[in-house]
Order: C-alpha cells, then sequence, then structure tokens
DNA sequence: ATGCATTGGGAATGCGCTTTCCCACTTCAT
DNA sequence: ATGAAGTGGGAAAGCGCATTCCCAATGCAT
C-alpha cells in the first residue's frame, strides 16, 4: 500500500490515447458541459464574456476538438457532401470534383468521395454509404448509362436514391436526370445541352468541311456519348449533309485509339487530296479524341493534313496538345459548384443551365 | 375536439422525414435493439436463425440504414480516411487520390477530401477537420514547403497534425517527411527519391547532350523541386557537367510557360546548331515541362530540334503529347494505395520504398 | 435429481455532443 | 417595495448505436 504509484491526474490525461472531450474542458473550465459547449461550437445564447475566455483557455490547454460525429448525431447534420464520380484520375471528373471541393469549403461542408467505374451497381453501393453517413447531399456526376444489362442496377439506384431523398437528402445530378427516379424537388439536375452543343459543333465543321464525317462514339446506351452523337449528326442534318457513320468504343482514350486505328485504314485507302472525302472524324469526349489522335499519328497519318479531328469537353490539360484540338468548351468547375451549391439552397428555381461554347481550332483546319 | 384528425402511426411514419433507426427496426421484429444490433450490424455473438430472418425482413420493410455517426461515436471508429491535396485538378494528385480511394475501398473506408492549393495554414485547417471527424487515419500528399514566409504554419501544422497522432490518428506521408513532426511511429512517410530520380536522369541525359542545361524549378524552398534541382545538378556533376542554371516560376504549367518565354530569348539568341550550345531544359515535374513546351512553340521554336526537354512524373494524360516527353516514371497510383495501407497496418515495417525509373523519350531527341 | 457451464435475449449504460427546460438572479417599471 | 420581464447558468434528456452485464433457459455430467 505505501508503495502505490500515485496516479496524479494530469499523469492520467498524458497518457489518454483519446482525444479530450468537451466536459472535460468544461470541468476544467469550472462551468457545465452546456455552457462549454455553447461558448465553444456556437449557440443563440452566448455565455458571459468572462466565463467564455475561460473555456476557450480551457480548450486550448487541453487541444479540445470537437468530435463532430457526436455532433452530427445531436445536430441530425452532419456537415458532409457526397461526390460520385466514374474515376477521380479522369481529368473531366477531377475538374467537377474541384468545383465540388470550392462550393463544399465555401459552404463549410467536407467532401466524401466515392468513384464507381461508371457502373450503376457501385453508385448505388456509394449512395448507400452516403446515405449512412447522413450526408446533407449527394452530387453524381458521370453518364448515365440506358443499356439493357444495367437496367436492374439501374432501377436499384434509382430506389437507393430515392430513398436517400425521402430521408431529407439533396442529390445533384451533373449532365442528365436519372432514370427511374422520383419527381420531387429533392433532385436539382444541372442539365449539359449536351445534344445541342453538339448540333453546333456540326453545323460549324460542316460550313468547312465537304467530306464524310465519322462519329467515334462510347458503348450505345451510354446517355452522353448518345447525346453527343444524336446532336452532331442533327447538326450534319440542318447543315444538309448526310449522317456520319459511328464506331461505338470505350468511352475513354483507349477506346479513341482503338477506333483510330480502324479508322486510319479507311483514311489511307481514300484519296485524301480530294476534299470531299477527307474525313472528319468527332470523339464525343476530349480523351476519345486524343486517342483518335495517337492512332492516326501512330499510323503516320497527321491532323488536319489527313483528316479532321474534333473532341468534347475542352478538358483543360489537353489544351496544349497539338494539333489543339477543335472541342465544344464545357464549364467544368463550374458545373460541379453549379450541381453542389444547388442541393444546398433551399429553392430549387435557378436551375441554372451550363453553357457551352464550340471552339474550332487547329484540328479542324482552323489556323 | 370532434374534427381532430386520427393520426395513425402509419401516417406518421410516412410524413418522417427522417432514416428509421435500429429501434424502430427492432420494435417492427418484436426483438430488443440490442439484438437487432447483433443480425444488422455485425457482432461476436449470432442471434438465432429464425430471429435474425425477422430482423432482417424488417429492416428491409423500414429500408434500414444504420447510422455511421452514431456507429462512429458508440464504437470510437470512424471508418474514414481523410485525403490531402494541394490541387485535386493536378493529375499528379488526382492520380495518387486514385490510389487511395483504390485501397479505401479495399478496406472498407470511405475517404474525405480536402484540397489546400499547397498552403500550410489551409493544410493544418484540413488536419483539424478530420480530426474532428476521428478520421482514422490522413494521407497528406504534395511538396513541403520550407519558404520562410510558410514557416510559422509548418509549425501550427506540425503541431495539429502531432496532436491528431497523439489521439490516435495515424499520418501517411507522400514524398519527403514533414519538418518539426513528433519521431513517432504513427507517421508513415512513402519516400519518393527525388533527388535519386533526378540525378539518374541528369546522368542519362548528359550521356548524349554536349550543350548546357537548364533546370525550370518551383518556387525556391518547395521542397519536392528542390530536391530534384539538387538531385540533377549532382548528376551534371556526376557527368562531369557545370551545374545548371535555374529559373524559378510557379511549380505548375503556367509556371513553366512563363520560363519557356524566357528562355526561347536565350536560345534564339545561341548558334542552335552548334551541339555544344543547345539548350537541354528541364522541367521539375511534367506539368511545367509542358508549359515550356507550349512556350517554345509560341516562339517558334522546336523540340527537340532547337532545345531538349525533360519532366518529372509521367502524368498519365501527358503521354500523348508530342514530341513525347522525356521524364521520370512515378507509380503515382501505386503510391496513393501503399500510404493508405501503410497507416492501416500495424507493422510499420513495410516502409515500401516508391520505385521510378527514368524514360527518354523524343523531346531529348530519342527516336 | 442436483450442480455447473453454456447459450442467447434483453435491460441498461455510455459514446460526446446539443438543446430544452428549469431555476436563481438581476433589472426595470409601477 | 413589488411583481413582471428578462438574463444566464446548469440539469437532464436525448441523438442512434454498441456493448457490457444480467438473467432465464438449456445442456450435460455426475
Amino acid at each position: 500500500m505505501l508503495l502505490k504509484v500515485p496516479e496524479t491526474e494530469a499523469f492520467e490525461e498524458e497518457l489518454s490515447v483519446t482525444a479530450s472531450t468537451l466536459s472535460e474542458v468544461a470541468k476544467l473550465a469550472g462551468v457545465s458541459p452546456a455552457t462549454a459547449s455553447r461558448v465553444l461550437n456556437g449557440s443563440a445564447r452566448t455565455p458571459a464574456p468572462e466565463i467564455a475566455e475561460r473555456v476557450r483557455q480551457a480548450a486550448d490547454t487541453l487541444g479540445y476538438i470537437a468530435n463532430a460525429q457526436a455532433q452530427g448525431l445531436a445536430k441530425a447534420r452532419s456537415g458532409l457532401i457526397g461526390l460520385i464520380v466514374h474515376d477521380i484520375a479522369d481529368p473531366y471528373f477531377s475538374a467537377i470534383a474541384q468545383g465540388v471541393q470550392a462550393a463544399a469549403r465555401q459552404e463549410r461542408r467536407m467532401v466524401l468521395l466515392a468513384t464507381t467505374n461508371g457502373t450503376p451497381a457501385e453508385e448505388k453501393e456509394a449512395v448507400a454509404a452516403f446515405a449512412a453517413r447522413r450526408a446533407e447531399s449527394i452530387v453524381i456526376a458521370g453518364s448515365r448509362s440506358t443499356r439493357s444489362e444495367d437496367a436492374r442496377a439501374n432501377t436499384d439506384l434509382a430506389a437507393e436514391l430515392d430513398r436517400y431523398c425521402r430521408n431529407g437528402g439533396r442529390v445533384g445530378v451533373v449532365g442528365q436526370a436519372i432514370l427511374g427516379v422520383a419527381e420531387t424537388d429533392s433532385y436539382r439536375t444541372i442539365a449539359v445541352p449536351n445534344e445541342q452543343l453538339a448540333r453546333d459543333l456540326a453545323r460549324d465543321l460542316a460550313r468547312t468541311h465537304k467530306g464524310p464525317f465519322v462519329i467515334v462514339a462510347g458503348p450505345e446506351g451510354l446517355t452522353t456519348s448518345d447525346e453527343r452523337v444524336m446532336g452532331f449528326q442533327r447538326g450534319l442534318s440542318d447543315a444538309g449533309q448526310p449522317a456520319a457513320d459511328i464506331v461505338h468504343v470505350a468511352f475513354n482514350r483507349n477506346g479513341g485509339f482503338d477506333a483510330g486505328i480502324e479508322l486510319a485504314w479507311r483514311i489511307k485507302a481514300s484519296d485524301r487530296s480530294a476534299p470531299d472525302q477527307r474525313l472528319c472524324i468527332f470523339g464525343t469526349n476530349d480523351v476519345m479524341a486524343i486517342g483518335v489522335a495517337a492512332a492516326l499519328r501512330d499510323q503516320g497519318l497527321r491532323v488536319p493534313h489527313d483528316a479532321s479531328l474534333a473532341g468534347f469537353d475542352d478538358i483543360e490539360w489537353l489544351r496544349d496538345f497539338r494539333p489543339a484540338l477543335s472541342t465544344v468548351s464545357l464549364p467544368l468547375e463550374e458545373i460541379g459548384r453549379l450541381a453542389t451549391m444547388a442541393t444546398l439552397s433551399n429553392d430549387n428555381g435557378g436551375a441554372a443551365a451550363v453553357v457551352g461554347s464550340v471552339t474550332l481550332r487547329r484540328s479542324t483546319g482552323s489556323p
């Protein structure tokens, strides 16, 4: 008994591996937890300045950091925003993510990230995970899929999203609305006028290009790609041109490369000096177009000399690419920001439309 | 009183905007919350199959999703991993993020994202926010800064990280160790041998290039850039070449562009046909090198004809760039994965070193 | 039959915080 | 001097869950 080590309170505190709590701060400051809470974590009621100071001091010496989980539980607000993308390493998505992050920061929220490879099944999982974390809103980016093998998973995704919304969540959808989802105010869609812009692009290209057009598209059923294809065809039609051939490949750089190899044969077989035989290739997104360009180059063909080439998105990191890629500029970061803000505001009114624009560059013969 | 609307329980439930809870599920299944918890959310004790089924049914009809915040509070584990990057739109960071995300997914964790523009002050804030959310570990990527104006913020960052670690957190550091931080097992550094690789690069370049070298570096004090500069100079020295001139600009594409404009003058003033006067420019990261290339092109100069150019990182999206950029390949995604796994495992042993390699391409005259 | 270990469900407690409610006290008008 | 109307601090009740502890029921050996 005499040898019992006197464990001082300080000693115990030093050993503690868990963060200090509000109660500890309160005790040290000689006030109740309620008061401590009021001074440290914001409240309508402001304790006396002298007390507040004492509490702040105590918090400081203890290195107190409020437990956001506990706060979330108590306040029923998590301060979390979920972001769902196909692939964060894809510049299209990382640009959007940047916008989401910026908006979240401004609104004092944190962002939870989930990547899904574009499969509805994984998207559904991500929604469930965000719902579990009680994220206040979810921003979901990336093309929808209408392919039959995804039908089931799409239904599940819609159901999961609907459930999330019923529980009070908000969903910001980038691009096109999600099929099968309830018609509620909880969904805030930031529509990207893919079809209109692709149509504009086709019309602009048709003004100078007199040969045939070919579209390098993503898999059939990928909505974004489908919309761009449809718009482009419509634009050609507007200009009195015949519809373009379509080659479906993966909606990424390698898909574009594959298509490019195939097209290279066709180009080589044609009379490239005849303006009415020169090909104009439209890749339904920039990275696909870059893939096409790489393949053509690989096959000894030159853009725009042997064929014209255009993309879609105007990815920032691809702007230094030569020949500079004609494309449709999209304010990606802005889109991310808009989607986020839309989920956070109560009025659904300002469904601000995204404005893009055709940007013609060297790859289609512009100087 | 006669007109009082009889609110049935079902009606109330329908109106409820909050997710259903464990207790509700338990009540519906006719068991205690404890039992429901055991069957739904994993436990050492497994209730009888017949009861379990009833509970699962109840959960299903109620669309129950466990509240991860409450679970986190009760279990003292959040299942969260914090990721801190300078700029998620930068392909360097988004590649790392991809790796972190993959590892997190595999380990059944969610990732919280924070971007900081590379300032220690914002990094500190991010750490505090993650600590508040009780993230189990934090992965921090992006160059450190030793600039004097950042000294104070760096100290604060180190203090914040130390506090986080004292409270049981783990930190995975990508690149170089963080200055001023305690020497504890809690920090798991994934060292990137910037200096060694830059040295290798310089030696390889010096083998064929006989003219002067110039380094386009980030701001002085940016550790990653400094390390690469130092290694490069050492490599030149190894090869018996004089040290390279250094031009300090922003550590991004535009910085490279600015430097490129400046260097264009120097190149134009030299006798480009004399091999011993041809310049070899080393951009301390790929996007800077791309900026340099853009500027040179802008000034009517050609790479590698008028000057050689090399970068560092081997960013995937830049590989289709022409002339193909000589660079040092870094397994970015793998680095992200490693950093994440390192924070999650208990043995600090396998501080697996990152292995990079020099990749010579057309921009330095390789075929 | 008796005693003991084992099983499995439920009551109760606590995780760390917010917030309502209560109450002692001050201030002001009458 | 008195009551009404503020002030401001603390007690206590949750938020939704995990988990410890308790206890009745069962299985088994003796």
